[in-house]
RNA sequence: GCGCGGUUAGCUCAGUGGUAGAGCACUACCUUGACACGGUAGGGGUCAGAGGUUCGAACCCUCUAUCGCGCACCA
């Protein structure tokens, strides 16, 4: 099979197998082939942006993933690896209108509006959005492209307004006024979240604000001086703020200073906010934009004077000479009138940091807006489940164990022993009240007997302190309970420390919540250690003292769970798991989060505004004033009759009255009145004499379409109306039914009148007093915003639906932050529906949610990591993912990161072309450590390429051997090399498996280029030629057999390396695994169609080590014929002889050295030929080198080189002496022998024989050699 | 100010108590029938510094230096 081209030509493979593999339907996910036998495994692409093109940091990433993956499906699971993009409002809107503006197509979006914008993004989404798909198939990502999603796709769409709708309804969404970050260069807000602090340099500008006195003027050269950063916000300062207790200006608190530039007065006020010790201690406030400043102004009542527009350019209020100016104009205009005015005292250069838009880079504006905010959901269950929770800042008292002995070795003996003592305490059956969680905890019979079972007789001794344990335990944990105990609702891990005698322990006590409420313990303890030496040595010594006293010294949870973390992982496991502190931090500071955008491309929001209602807001209504007549009777029903009696005899019933508002014609009617009296509120009652009055002034606020089931009724509208009763103001909230036949009924409600949120936080409850005269005018009159209270509230003008309620209605102008779509991506992206029931029948939610593992970058913890967390819990009950794996990020060799605007990034895609994706893969996976950055080198990308030749080349020297392909193994005809390249393969997927499990994939990178290159290429290959092509070879059926077998052995390697090179290196194993002929015999779906699926090779059993003779003696024996060749190589060059040249070598030898061996070591050594000679006379200056196998002679022609000899000796007996003493020191110390682990002494010892034996042999050939110089 | 991470060969980095490692670069030799995208051999390290724990420390603890990151404050 000479064809093989001699190195390897990735471009064509690549594109063939892909094809393959779609055509194939390799990568496509089936929830039906998922049952108990075959698992399934799931992993949702962090989705990236339309905007973005393919670069180091998405290799990287996916690279991980579909490692993961293509392992997964080896290991026999049913793999669904999602992939998608995100529409990315701002990122979109930046480049898009960038593009448009550039093409002349608009100046601001604005121009074109909302509908044709939208349409110039989808055109542009449907053009390059799919790019960086398309980049990720390149390079090898084995996607089930089939359920590709898109977080606008429709389905998807729904799904984020579906929870939105039910966010609201929960209360949890709410719209306020507030200071938010504000970006002037998209023109929209910003969760705190984006916005990036940057260091800046500015300047301190201390400004002199003249003083006023009482009436009014300025006091000649009396000023106060603030300093600011912000010199043009001046222009909207309400106050000059002090501390209170700032002795240096409590005679100007309530005095008045002079806005310089505006000329307006404004008062000094006192607030405990103010640093004395800043600046001059003077703050000039600013409320309308600065956060801290808005919260004096609340404070202080002062108004807010908007000065910088959305847009970043000063608005009307700045005053004439600064309107319109762009906010740093505004700044170098104020300075120099004010310079001007000679009220600017000094100017200091200053650094302080900065908000910046993440996005658009440019300085963020405190803006004061109307924003919706979300409270976050499931923030208990997401702040548990990660790692080690918050807990581990907390600390636990040290429970004292007093020396209670236990009874004798016997695990029954002891536990019988331990159970008679709590019943004898009576504990059994008794709860304890933890003290850090308030639980009664129920002791019970079985969990002890439980307990008692897991080994350590500390867990025994510990039954005499366990109430107090249990008391004072901390929580440290929670998680929700699995199947198959439905019975158990929640596990929650809590710890405590135990002190017995000096020797410190940590007790994990697993506490099972059962469904009715109680709870269940279980335990066990542990020893307390850090690196296997007792917590003692670590303590201070006043933690301990020598007899610690009980229950006074505590430890950190943290340092207690060093010791037992590794038995307890958290329901969402971090890798590296130290971001779970970061985690940890961000949720224990939870703000809520800005969710509107003011943008068009993304999730609109799905909230309706009535447009009748908010013109009605401005209208006035008149108060009604309602005498102090009441009606007789107590209960409700006795006022409802008397009220219905009034209502007859002063002729309200059937009678119709006209609305101002409207000029229709309302009918009052026994049934309407009657449903108005079913409400609570004596006040629907009391009003029923100022009906008529109510119905003829009520505003008209809504109308809306009505639905099912009365048909008769057409629509429906809301009017608004005020009534006074005594002080207190009620708002009327009629329903107007109108019928199809044209009649109008009324139905009405009166509710208190509270004020508007005015804190913007909660809404709070302000009744209108001040407003109100203890006697009102019948006519005065109240603007229908002001009785309507919060809005919020009330539906006649607000609706959350998904679907508009009709005409009339308008949508929010706002669209959704994009992680707000993002955040859905585990389960939005499956078909979620958002009813439970369904859900859970729905196959892929069924199968593949929660998913197994997220790969993806620390920055976005909070953006989306916790979100997904919190969105999970909420709305699938469950946690979205199991592990979570945070890469480094990519930087460029001088650590700087990649970046566009650096131009430091190289395209992935040149590199794949240039070098195979294989190569670009492995590459980056071997330079990649887990959790550290990486420092993107393309030199490691040519280590790819040249590995890929490696194994390319080592597959064609199989293949040019001919013989049958993946022949059986004899046992009796296997070498010592043989046997040995089977033990270092079985070492390999040892190592492997051991570092997926922990997702090191450098390391397994590293395992597999160790074992193939250096172990298989460089030895293994080397010695079997003395087989498969050494000049002993004859015709022979002895040697014809030894061929097949080793060509068998070789095959064994080679199918186990594909497989397990697979994952790494999709295209180039897949192409060797069907050009060698490996797929041949096996079932399609297990690597006969293709490696893909091939079973995942697994460490050899014992059987099948003895069967082949896999044991330390082989291993110890290669080693040691290996290592005489790499003396014998050392001792030619040595001799300056050229690599090429064929020498002669004389052995003799220790023991028997088969024929076979001695070859291998010929060919090894280059040897034209290897004498055996067991008293062979080395001639006086013969280089020579001793192993365990025997003496290695160079006999050289002509005079031998006594110096150089005697050089090269002596180095080597210096290097032996050094390691002689090193081992001798280590011995030699008395407390060596006694403490060291007999294993650890062993290995010294022997090393030391070794060592010495080698000293001998070294220093018997340098004596041979003689004195002198020679 | 708080927190996290790093400091190991010329470079980039692995290594988490028991003989200091890899790749690249470097030096010398070798175009040998798998592979020059290769082979063989070699040089090169007080593991940032100091102290401590330990029989034993690159590894655990304390401090210092230094670089980087994140959070908070910033008139």
């Amino acid at each position: 099979m000479s064809e093989i081209p001699k190195a390897y030509e990735p471009q064509a493979v690549e594109a063939k197998w892909y094809q393959f593999w779609l055509e194939q339907k390799c990568f496509v996910a089936d929830p039906a082939r998922v049952n108990a036998r075959r698992q399934a495994y799931s992993i949702v692409i962090p989705p990236p942006n339309i905007t973005g093109i393919l670069h180091m940091g998405h290799v990287l990433n996916n690279t991980i993933q579909d490692i993961l993956a293509r392992k997964a499906r080896m290991d026999g699971k049913e793999v669904l690896w999602l992939p998608g993009t995100d529409h990315a409002s701002i990122s979109t809107h930046s480049v898009l209108e960038r593009e448009l503006r550039k093409r002349g197509v608009m100046k601001h979006r604005t121009d074109l509006g909302r509908e044709k914008f939208l349409e110039h993004a989808w055109a542009w989404k449907e053009k390059y959005g799919g790019i960086i798909i398309q980049q990720l198939k390149k390079l090898g990502c084995s996607c089930d492209w089939t359920r590709e999603r898109f977080t606008m796709d429709p389905e998807y769409s729904r799904s984020v307004q579906r929870v939105f709708v039910a966010l609201y309804k929960q209360g949890r969404i709410y719209r306020g006024k507030r200071m938010v970050n504000w970006d002037p260069a998209a023109r929209t807000a910003l969760s705190d979240e984006e916005v990036e602090m940057l260091e800046t340099k500015g300047h301190l500008w201390h400004l002199k604000y003249p003083l006023l006195d009482e009436a009014g003027h300025p006091v000649p050269d009396q000023f106060v001086v603030v300093a600011t950063t912000r010199p043009e916000t001046m222009l909207g300062d309400e106050a000059v703020a002090v501390n209170p207790k700032d002795p240096r200006y409590t005679t100007l608190v309530g005095r008045k200073v002079l806005l310089p530039l505006q000329n307006r007065p404004i008062p000094v006020i006192a607030d405990d906010f103010v640093d004395p010790k800043f600046g001059t201690g003077c703050v000039k406030v600013t409320p309308a934009h600065d956060p801290n400043d808005y919260a004096m102004a609340q404070r202080h009542g002062l108004p807010l004077t908007v000065v910088i527009g959305p847009d970043g350019a000063m608005t009307a209020a700045a005053g004439k000479d600064f309107e319109r100016l762009d906010r740093m104009q505004a700044r170098e205009a104020a300075v120099e009138k004010l310079t001007a005015q000679g009220l600017l005292l000094k100017v200091e250069d200053y650094v302080h940091s900065v908000g910046h838009s993440q996005r658009t880079r440019v300085p963020i504006e405190p803006y004061l807006s109307e924003q919706w905010f979300l409270k976050y959901p499931a923030v208990d269950q997401a702040r548990t489940c990660v790692g080690l929770g918050a807990a581990v800042d907390k600390s636990v008292p040290w429970v004292h164990l007093p020396g209670a002995g236990a009874c004798g070795e016997d695990r029954k003996r002891l536990r019988l022993a331990a159970m008679k003592l709590a019943r004898q305490e009576g504990w059994i059956g008794k709860t304890f009240r933890n003290v850090d969680t308030g639980w009664d905890v129920l002791l019970r019979r079985k969990s002890l007997s439980h307990a008692f079972n897991n080994r350590n007789a500390i867990v025994i001794q510990a039954a005499s302190v366990l109430p107090e344990l249990i008391r004072t335990a901390v929580l440290w944990r929670s998680e929700p309970h699995r199947p198959p105990h439905p019975r158990f609702k929640q596990v929650h891990h809590l710890l405590a420390g135990l002190n017995q005698a000096g020797e410190y322990y940590a007790v994990p006590i697993v506490v099972k919540e059962l469904a009715d409420g109680t709870f269940l313990y279980d335990y066990k303890a542990k020893r307390a250690a850090f690196g296997g030496k007792p917590l003692v040595a670590h303590l201070p010594e006043e933690k301990l003292g020598s007899q610690p006293a009980p229950n006074v010294a505590s430890v950190s949870v943290r340092e207690l769970l060093a010791s037992v973390k590794s038995d307890l992982g958290g329901a969402i496991r971090f890798y590296p798991d130290r971001w779970t502190k970061t985690y940890a931090h961000w949720m224990a500071n939870l703000q809520d989060w800005c969710i509107s955008r003011q943008l068009w491309w993304g999730h609109r929001i799905p909230v309706w505004y009535n447009e009748l209602g908010r013109r009605a807001l401005d209208k006035t209504v008149l108060v009604v004033r309602l005498s102090g007549q009441e009606l007789p009777g107590r209960t409700a029903r006795d006022l409802r009759r008397s009220a219905w009696r009034l209502a007859e005899t002063s002729g309200f019933l059937r009678q119709r009255f006209e609305n101002r508002d409207t000029g229709w014609e309302i009918y009052v009617n026994r049934r309407s009145l009657e449903h108005a009296f079913a409400n609570k509120g004596l006040a629907n009652i009391k009003l029923v004499p100022a009906l008529p009055q109510l119905l003829n002034h009520a505003v008209h606020i809504a109308t809306e379409s009505h639905a099912p089931p009365i048909p008769q009724v057409a629509r429906v509208h809301k009017f608004v109306a005020a009534l006074q009763l005594d002080a207190e103001l009620y708002r009327v909230k009629f329903t107007v039914k109108e019928l199809r036949d044209g009649r109008k009924f009324f139905d009405h409600q009166a509710i208190s009148v509270k004020g508007k949120e005015t804190d913007g936080k909660s809404p709070g409850t302000h009744p209108l007093t001040g407003k109100l005269v203890t006697r009102p005018a019948s006519a005065s009159c109240y603007k229908v915003a002001e009785i309507v209270g919060d809005v919020n509230s009330d539906a006649a003008f607000i609706r959350c639906q998904i679907d508009s309620p009709g005409e009339g209605w308008i949508q929010d102008p706002d669209v959704l932050d994009t992680w707000f779509s993002s955040w859905l991506w585990p389960f939005a992206t499956m078909g979620w529906t958002g009813d439970r029931e369904q859900d859970a029948q729905h196959p892929t939610l069924k199968a593949f949610y929660p998913t197994t593992d997220l790969v993806t970058a620390p920055e976005i913890i909070f953006f989306w990591v916790a979100r997904m967390i919190m969105a999970g819990y909420e709305f699938m009950g469950d946690l979205p993912f199991r592990n979570v794996y945070f890469t480094g990020i990519i930087r460029d060799k001088q650590g700087r990161k990649m970046s566009k605007s650096l131009g430091n990034s190289p395209d992935p895609l040149d590199l794949i072309a240039k070098y195979g994706a294989d190569a670009v893969r492995f590459g980056t996976m071997r330079s990649a450590p887990l959790g550290q950055d990486v420092l993107f080198d393309e030199k490691d990308v040519e280590l790819g390429r040249n590995f890929c030749n490696k194994l390319w080349n080592a597959c064609r020297f199989r293949q040019m051997q001919g013989g049958n392909v993946e022949g059986e193994i004899d046992p009796r005809l296997l070498s010592s090399d043989d046997r040995w390249i089977l033990l270092r393969l079985d070492q390999a997927i040892c190592e492997i498996d051991a570092a997926f499990a922990e997702y090191r994939f450098n390391e397994i990178a590293q395992t597999l280029h160790r074992f193939f290159w250096s172990e298989y290429c460089d030895w293994y290959v080397e010695a079997s030629k003395a087989i498969l092509s050494g000049s002993s070879l004859t015709l022979a059926t002895s040697d014809l057999e030894h061929r097949a077998n080793t060509l068998a052995v070789i095959d064994f390697i080679l199918s186990h390396t594909l497989r397990l090179f697979h994952p790494f290196l999709p295209f180039i194993t897949e192409e060797l695994w069907h050009g060698m002929g490996f797929h041949d015999d096996l079932p399609a779906d297990q690597g006969g169609r293709t490696i893909m699926v091939a079973h995942w090779p697994k460490p050899f059993d014992a059987a099948f080590k003895e069967h082949y003779g896999l044991d330390a003696a082989v291993e110890q024996f290669v080693s040691a014929k290996y290592e005489l060749v790499g003396q014998g190589r050392n001792l030619r060059r040595e001799a300056n002889i050229p690599a090429g040249k064929k020498v002669r070598f004389v052995l003799k030898p220790a023991g028997q050295l088969a024929a076979h061996e001695v070859e291998v070591l010929k060919l090894l050594l280059q040897a034209e030929k290897l004498e055996l000679d067991s008293s062979y006379p080395p001639r006086k200056g013969t280089p020579v080198v001793h192993s365990v196998l025997g003496e290695l002679y160079l006999p050289l022609e002509g005079l031998a080189d006594l110096g150089a000899e005697r050089a090269r000796l002596t180095k080597e007996l210096v290097k032996i002496d050094g390691e002689i003493e090193k081992v001798q020191a280590k011995l030699n110390h008395p407390a060596f022998r006694e403490k060291v682990p007999p294993a650890v002494l062993a290995e010294h010892q022997k090393r030391l024989t070794d060592w010495q034996a080698k000293q001998t042999r070294v220093q018997q050939a340098l004596n041979a050699l003689g004195e002198g110089s020679g």
